[in-house]
DNA sequence: TCTGGGGTCCTAGGACCC
DNA sequence: TCTGGGGTCCTAGGACCC
């Protein structure tokens, strides 16, 4: 009689060209065609559909510098639509939990499931069907690796990426070396351009080498990462799923501008703005920030007008989520920043040392502060159900000239009622 | 003018991820 | 002319203390 085997088993499914299949779903014309979806702005190409990347168009490309090929090959552009994105995410992260409540969201595109309790045996039967479900009930394609550890089902992943069925896995494969050595270096996550660098000057060029070149010497040569994800490769696990979410301990809201800004009030808004923005959101998770940090900063590709970055950090006297302190604080530190005669490029605040806002009230409790607090909450609440910057800060600005490009937009909000599609029954 | 050593904590900057 | 945004973690170095 044979024993069923249950090993540790850890699938990645990831989204294949994720934006890109979120604006094929409601524009069935471009499947099959080239697509790329831009970033913020219209800065950079961050999604492509494999016809696309057959075309030579690469990852991160800025969209300018591609644009010959684009409009030669008649390539579909979109600008970015976020709010389309995260709801499909939503709805994939959903479907992936009926097969365990216990998944990590690793990005918007990614999630970990661990598989440890079906046999090995039938994992691979588990993936297809994982696959399948996604696709029939969300309607986005994904690819899924399996193996031991974390590290190695990103190399199963990149791997099935690659292939007609979409999985792949390791389990019960007795030598997986032929395999890693059919990996770039640099493709094994947690591996960037400057440990690529570095390897490839020790001769290591793959996946295997990596994981077969002695402990000591990676110990001896990089951190305490390096090692890690060479231990990982080696089917030692060494990062485990997160399977509670932690709480986030910074909240970044920065933007590159549509046109340059100069005017040191329109800067004022922007900033005043993007402070609104992540107020809202650290209340939205009840956190509150014990500082700010406000930086400024002209193109880094244009130095023929002079280069120019600064940033400033403010501790609040006590940690706070009040948008007006927020904006009142942030104000001070653009101040103190800001110089005249330059073209500015980006701005954006960072509220970090975030911790879970009380309800105690401390020594400095004032009746002000509880009204502050309902005053958020009533603004929170507005803008919810009206739209975000329904009720804002005067100090936010009103014409903003600066706000970025979205030249591409397709216009699609699921969670709008105006985009919803209509279909005709016949009864 | 000479002027220790060791520990902790904080921060800025870098590397990495998607 | 046009080059994204939002995170985490690690490390080196400085400040501070005894």
């Amino acid at each position: 009689m044979s024993s069923i085997q249950y090993t540790k088993k850890i699938a990645l499914i990831d989204c294949n060209s994720f934006y890109v299949s979120c604006e094929r779903l409601f524009n069935p014309k471009i499947r099959k065609k080239p697509v790329v979806v831009l970033s913020n702005n219209d800065g950079c190409i961050v999604s492509r559909s494999n016809e696309a990347k057959a075309l030579g168009i690469k990852m991160g490309e800025p969209y300018f510098k591609a644009k010959d090929i684009i409009i030669k090959n008649n390539v579909h552009v979109f600008s970015s639509n976020y709010s389309l994105y995260g709801d499909l995410s939503r709805r994939v992260m959903r479907t992936l939990k009926r097969f365990n409540s216990d998944i990590e969201v690793y990005s918007i595109d990614e999630a970990f499931i661990d598989l440890s309790n079906f046999p090995d045996s039938e994992v691979e039967k588990v993936a297809q069907e994982i696959r399948a479900t996604v696709l029939q009930w969300t309607g986005i394609p994904t690819s899924i690796g399996i193996a031991k550890t974390k590290t190695l089902s990103k190399v199963a992943n990149h791997i099935a990426k690659k292939k007609q069925s979409g999985i792949t896995s390791f389990i019960g494969v007795e030598n997986i070396d032929p395999l890693l050595e059919k990996v770039d270096i640099n493709d094994v996550w947690g591996v960037g351009k400057q440990l690529t660098k570095f390897y490839h000057k020790n001769g290591i060029y793959n996946a295997k080498q990596l994981k077969n070149k002695s402990n000591t010497w990676i110990k001896k040569s990089s951190n305490v990462l390096g090692s890690r994800t060479a231990m990982e490769l080696r089917g030692i696990s060494c990062i485990d799923i997160e399977k509670t979410k932690s709480k986030r301990k910074s909240c970044v809201v920065s933007r590159s501008f549509g046109q340059r800004v100069e005017k040191y009030q329109e800067l004022k808004e922007a900033v005043a703005g993007y402070c609104l923005n992540a107020s809202e959101k650290i209340r939205s998770e009840s956190l509150t920030a014990k500082s700010i940090t406000v930086f400024i900063r002209t193109s880094p590709f244009q130095s023929r007008f002079g280069y120019y970055s600064n940033s400033k950090t403010i501790d609040f006297p006590i940690a706070t989520n009040d948008s007006i302190e927020i904006v009142k604080t942030a104000l001070i530190a653009l101040e103190s920043i800001f110089k005249n005669g330059y073209r500015y490029q980006k701005a954006g605040v960072l509220l970090s040392g975030l911790s879970e806002a009380t309800n105690d009230k401390n020594l400095f409790s004032t009746e002000k502060d509880e009204k502050i607090k309902c005053l958020m909450k009533s603004i929170d609440n507005t803008n919810y159900r009206y739209g975000r910057s329904t009720l804002s800060l005067a100090s936010a600005g009103v014409q903003k000239r600066w706000n970025s490009k979205r030249q591409h937009y397709s216009r699609i909000d699921t969670s709008d009622f105006h985009c919803l599609p209509t279909i005709k029954a016949t009864i």
